[in-house]
RNA sequence: GGGCGCGUAGCUCAGCUGGUUAGAGCGCACGGUUCACAUCCGUGAGGUCACUGGUUCGAGUCCAGUCGUGCCCA
């Protein structure tokens, strides 16, 4: 079982889409195919804070905000857009190929997931383990909502460092800081120092006069000051800084929130309330200059949170939030992920979620808008009760009975429903049979961003409320980039999209584009290059299929008692087909072990060259001479469509469109490739497998020399053959040779002892075989000469290799026999082929 | 500052458990109306596997360091 991360709603389709479908769909359909209870979940996620957002954007071009909706009405709003776009994604889904089960689908504000996540927030709320608290949080201005931790990205700006001067209360001097955020001075509650530093030891325990507000502030000491950073004494702004939130919280400081929550200057700021923040840093900085504080202003480049959604600097502030503990959460998802119950593929993400859950803060899950789950508790005015309830609506209170109550006005972070997903989506908290037969699941395939937000909950939520993580892998894809390597973007306009590309190409050319790009966790570059040179393996397999239809037409083709073709007997066999086979079968076993380690890219790429250049580019080619009008050979009829049958089968996860279309016009078993057989173990005849190659080579070699010398292509030539060990290979398979090697069989001469070369001919040499190509009046001698001399070189460099290897005396006592063994043929071969290169030299003369 | 990748042919990338002469696609050169396919076929050129050292009988592959580059976290 796989649940698909659901696409965000607001979104369109995009390239990491899908990859992603690629990559799970691959998955389901081979497992489908080996027989398993294969169930793909898809769904959409409400997305809150960006839900929200498109819908205040439509609003505004209106010029109406949310407010002017008022909640009720622009949670309906909300959900004409939602439905409006949700069709759009599952049609989108089904264009890449997604194989899943609609019937299955789920929106993340479904009433099911909804109740779902009301009975696990009340379970955690009466646990304790959620509770409500004035924590210093991130806050986005523009959004008007807390954020948690993860949706704040940091980003390196130009800025200033301000160095300040403040004296010191007693008048025995002053005390420089330095900021980064000089408004916040007017927050400042202390002076912070590193207890070991001796430019200050006289002066803590001493207060400061602030400048402009004129507090009075202490000189604090703590280990956590960085004596080397600027002067080495920092002011502490306890409400607007995380670090100086937890030194203000050890020493007992004051905390002075300075700001409003709409980003402007509240009336703590004192001359400066109302300003925005921005104002109120140029003028703070003016009135200092001009009141003798402002030492310096030096260009500095520093780290600044930013809203994930709309880029708003953050501010960290003081705020009434809810919050998940997470340790106890933590610890059992540290303890599954220690002890195997769940991998990452690749292994390296392991270290990445664990350093992430070991330093794990507690969840800031409440956020200040309307799109989304509100928070179920309710307040009591008569009472002041507060509780959390798993009924959507509540109207009394449970503790006076007074109708005079309200919910939460929040709503709960996305998240938080994501990570009951797995679950939820089979109808937790219900124990349905779903859930019984497929929880827990088997993979979750998702991009590394998405460690934290996503698979972190998903795995803490499935241990707490089921006692089980939600899936055994976690498959991490990379990132799709342009052909430069840059993030695909809108703004940026390098985005290919992906249904252009598949209306032009067509889905299975991008899939396999996609699949073969790069490993797993490895970030591809697409380029529409790529693309057409997959569409064109999706045009060869029609090719081949049209031409083994048309081979195969009114032959009998034998099938096993399902209706598959079957291999021919052993006996009927020709060489060729005895290699295709045995082709086959280590393509099976590769591609079969490939999918089962996640290497989806190796498995692709195999099947490919088993099909274009082994199957069409050698099989098909040799089979032609055995279907000759009047002397075809039924065993190659049935070689034919029994070893392209069973490669569709292997490809079908990969290209499911056009396996699929083409399968069904060869002889097969069952209603659809879908939901056929994966191929299993086959006959495989190495020995004749290798004879084979031999012959290939040799034909290879023809080639070579036939387009070295200018033969016309179609010219069928002459050619003496001392085929020495390969004597049967080349008896076995003549006619292939023939026909492949553009040899004249009327004028082919076998002969056995040693290899003389008739005049004027051109000499190959190879596994043993020497083989003369008669090309009077044509050849150069010299040329001739010079290339015999080069093979000669080069025999003489394999041999020198191998032997040395050989006389080496350690690799051969502590080598593995085998890979001993294997030098000591090279070692024979090489010999026997230098002899024979050297016999045609000395001919030459 | 901490962590994790990547660096292999002109370009984009494979290379699984260390084992013959390191592969593919695209591009390039030459040739091609062989009755599946020019979205194709045949042949070929092209590599100091970033660098240095180590382990090993043997290193593109394992280890350490250096350089370059990218990402994540703080």
């Amino acid at each position: 079982m796989i649940v698909m991360p659901p696409p965000n709603v607001t979104g369109e389709l995009h390239m990491g889409h899908a990859l992603f479908t690629t990559v799970e769909d691959i998955l389901i359909r081979y497992k489908r195919m080996q027989g398993h209870p294969a169930l793909w979940l898809p769904g959409a996620d409400h997305a809150g804070i960006a839900g929200q957002w498109v819908v205040e954007k439509e609003l505004a071009r209106e010029g109406l905000t949310r407010h002017d909706l008022g909640r009720e009405q622009f949670v309906a709003r909300v959900w004409d857009w939602m439905e409006r776009y949700q069709g759009r994604i599952q049609d989108q889904l089904r264009a890449l190929g997604a194989s899943c089960d609609w019937s299955r689908y789920r929106f993340t504000m479904d009433p099911g997931p909804a109740r779902a996540v009301r009975v696990a927030f009340k379970q955690l709320y009466d646990e304790g383990l959620i509770y409500r608290g004035e924590r210093l949080i991130s806050w986005c201005p523009r959004c008007m909502t807390a954020l948690s931790d993860l949706e704040v990205i940091h980003k390196d700006i130009d800025s200033s460092l301000w160095r300040l001067r403040y004296p010191l209360a007693d008048g025995s001097g002053s005390m420089e800081v330095a900021t980064t955020r000089p408004e916040t001075m007017l927050g400042d509650t202390a002076v912070a120092v590193h207890p070991d530093d001796e430019r200050y030891s006289g002066m803590i325990g001493k207060e400061i006069e602030l400048p402009i507000m004129g507090r009075r502030i202490p000189v604090i000491a703590d280990d956590s000051v960085d004596p080397a950073f600027g002067s080495g004494a920092v002011k502490v702004t306890p409400a607007h800084d995380p670090n100086d939130f937890e030194l203000g919280r050890r020493h007992g400081l004051t905390f002075i929130t300075v700001m409003n929550q709409d980003g402007t200057m509240n009336g703590e700021a004192g001359p400066f309330a109302g300003q925005t923040i921005s104002d109120a840093r140029r003028n703070v900085v003016e009135r200092l200059d001009a009141d003798g504080a402002l030492v310096s202003v030096e260009p500095y480049r520093h780290s600044v949170g930013t809203c994930e959604r709309c880029e708003t600097v953050v501010e960290p502030l003081i705020s009434r939030q809810w919050f998940v503990s997470m340790k106890p959460l933590a610890e059992p998802a540290l303890e599954v992920v220690r002890d195997g119950t769940v991998t990452f593929v690749p292994e390296r993400f392991t270290g990445v979620y664990l350093n992430w859950m070991e330093n794990i803060h507690d969840w800031c899950i409440s956020r200040q808008l309307w799109w989304g789950h509100r928070i179920p508790v309710w307040y009591c005015h008569s009472c002041e009760k507060q509780w959390s309830s798993e009924e959507e609506t509540q109207t009394t209170c449970p503790e006076c009975r007074s109708n005079d109550i309200f919910q939460d006005e929040d709503v709960l972070d996305t998240w938080f429903s994501s990570g009951l997903w797995p679950f939820s989506m089979l109808g937790w908290p219900d124990k349905t049979d779903d859930l019984e037969r497929y929880y827990p699941g088997s993979v979750l395939e998702t991009g590394a961003e998405i460690i934290f937000f996503w698979v972190a909950r998903m795995i803490f939520f499935g241990l707490k409320f089921m006692g089980e993580a939600p899936y055994h892998t976690v498959y991490i894809h990379g990132t799709v980039r342009d052909s430069k390597g840059d993030r695909m973007s809108k703004t940026k306009g390098n985005v290919l999209d992906p249904l252009t590309i598949t209306s032009q190409y067509g889905t299975d050319a991008l899939r396999f584009a996609l699949i073969t790009a790069s490993g797993p966790g490895t970030d591809l570059k697409m380029s529409i290059d790529r693309v057409e040179s997959n569409r064109n393996f999706a045009n060869k397999l029609f090719n081949a299929t049209r031409f083994v239809l048309n081979a195969i037409d009114g032959a009998n083709i034998a099938v096993d008692s399902s209706g598959a073709p079957l291999q021919p007997d052993a006996d009927k066999m020709a060489l060729a087909d005895k290699w295709i086979v045995t082709r086959l079968e280590a393509t099976t076993s590769d591609v079969t072990r490939m999918i089962d380690q996640y290497q989806l890219h190796e498995a692709g790429r195999q099947l490919y060259e088993f099909l274009w250049s082994e199957f069409c580019d050698w099989y098909i080619e040799a089979a032609k001479v055995r279907l000759r009008e009047g002397e075809i050979d039924p065993a190659a009829q049935q070689t034919l469509a029994y070893v392209l049958e069973r490669g569709l089968r292997l490809l079908h996860p990969f290209m499911p469109f056009v396996t699929e279309e083409l399968w069904q016009q060869l002889p097969h078993a069952g209603d659809a490739l879908i939901v056929a057989d994966w191929p299993g173990e086959l006959n495989a005849y190495a020995d004749d497998a290798a004879r084979f190659d031999a012959v290939k080579e040799a034909i290879r070699l023809v080639r070579n020399v036939r387009a070295e010398q200018q033969v016309e292509p179609a010219k069928r030539i002459p050619a003496v053959i001392y085929p020495g060990g390969l004597q049967t290979a080349f008896e076995d398979s003549i006619q292939e040779f023939h026909w492949l090697a553009r040899t004249d069989p009327d004028a082919v001469e076998m002969r056995a002892g040693a290899p003389v070369a008739p005049d004027g001919s051109v000499s190959i040499v190879t596994g043993g075989a020497s083989i003369f190509l008669p090309l009077a009046g044509l050849i150069d001698f010299e040329a001739e000469r010079g290339r015999l001399e080069k093979e000669i070189g080069e025999a003489e460099a394999e041999i020198e290799r191998a032997s040395a290897m050989l006389s080496n005396e350690s690799f051969v006592s502590r080598a593995p026999d085998n890979v001993v063994d294997v030098q000591r043929k090279r070692l024979s071969a090489g010999e026997e082929r230098l002899a024979l290169l050297e016999s045609r030299l000395s001919e030459l003369g």
